[in-house]
DNA sequence: CGCCAGGTTAGAG
DNA sequence: CTCTAACATGGC
């Protein structure tokens, strides 16, 4: 049994977190039980199955299966903290936040809540083609079956573990057994090609690291199936990029409507208005207005 | 003939 | 450059 200790800024949250993990029963990349996380992953070639739980001050990792050497160790600790977005000072996040009135009692409510990673870079573009144009409940209908279908497993405790599908795999499918899991003609056909731009090497996390948020932008816009709104999802989720952000999302420009109690949706120069002071940290602020949403349902369902 | 969903593309104007 | 139809189906 192998115990790794990370400790945790002051502005954390591993509620928040978890809830959020919690967002979907269908979600089969990770497993949540009573207070803690479990999650597969593949570590130099290894499987390896851990549990991320939260101790004082610190979150502990226990590994479940699977053999790590002290690098492996190292990833798997280096996964987490990116993960749970332990690296960020919200700080200055909140020092904005507490002058806006759109946002102050948002930061207050949901303090520590930070961006859970999908730090995968083709599974983050695949989840986001999936999401396009069709509700969240839908979309992760689509992405159990796929996970299900085409991502490898392990089993234990008598518990099925996933990885997400490679992209050797998924690269060599035809769009047909896409459509039987009730993927558009279209998605199918992202997804596929999606996958082949990894394999072919045209596209990759190492590819993409260290460039500006324009470059890697344009980088990704490239790839069909990417557009502007996929590309921003991406550089927000995977690479942590705290200024990006996607402006022409439904739910943002949802959150903006119920908050400022406007009639209609806000157009793009009005959201622009909105996030101008947000500046450097737009992916934050998009963040706890995706939040907010939460609450709207709630509190127009009583 | 119900409308909108965590959009993107190709093609027209 | 901006605008629009087509895409496919679930959720309310």
């Amino acid at each position: 049994m192998t115990l790794i200790r990370l400790p945790v800024p002051e502005e954390f949250s591993f509620d928040l977190s978890l809830q959020f993990l919690r967002r979907s029963p269908k979600e089969l990349l990770h497993r949540l039980e009573h207070d803690k996380v479990l999650k597969l992953m593949q570590v130099e070639g290894k499987l390896i199955l851990f549990t991320v739980m939260s101790g004082k001050g610190s979150l502990n990792i226990d590994i479940l299966q699977g053999d790590l050497n002290p690098t492996g160790r190292e990833i798997v600790r280096s996964y987490v903290r990116e993960w749970f977005d332990l690296e960020t000072d919200l700080r200055p996040f909140y020092k904005l936040a507490r002058k806006d009135t759109l946002l102050r009692d948002l930061v207050r409510k949901y303090r520590g809540y930070r961006i859970i990673g999908q730090l995968d870079l083709f599974e983050s573009l695949i989840w986001a083609v999936l999401g396009q144009q069709i509700n969240l409940s839908f979309a992760y209908s689509l992405k159990q079956r796929f996970v299900e279908q085409f991502g490898q497993t392990i089993e234990h405790e008598n518990q099925k573990h996933y990885l997400f599908p490679s992209a050797a795999k998924v690269s060599t499918l035809a769009p047909e057994q896409l459509l039987l899991l009730q993927f558009s003609r279209q998605k199918a056909l992202y997804t596929i090609g999606i996958a082949q731009a990894f394999v072919e090497g045209r596209i990759s996390k190492d590819k993409l690291s260290g460039m500006t948020l324009q470059e890697a932008k344009e980088e990704l816009i490239r790839i069909k199936g990417i557009g502007n709104w996929t590309a921003n999802y991406a550089l927000m989720k995977t690479f942590r990029y705290p200024d990006a952000f996607p402006l022409e999302d439904a739910g943002l420009h949802n959150a903006i409507k119920n908050l400022m109690g406007l009639n209609s949706k806000p157009d793009v120069n009005r959201i622009k208005k909105i996030f101008k002071p947000y500046k450097g940290w737009e992916a934050y602020a998009t963040l706890y207005l995706w939040k907010s949403l939460e609450d709207f349902i709630s509190s127009s369902k009583k």
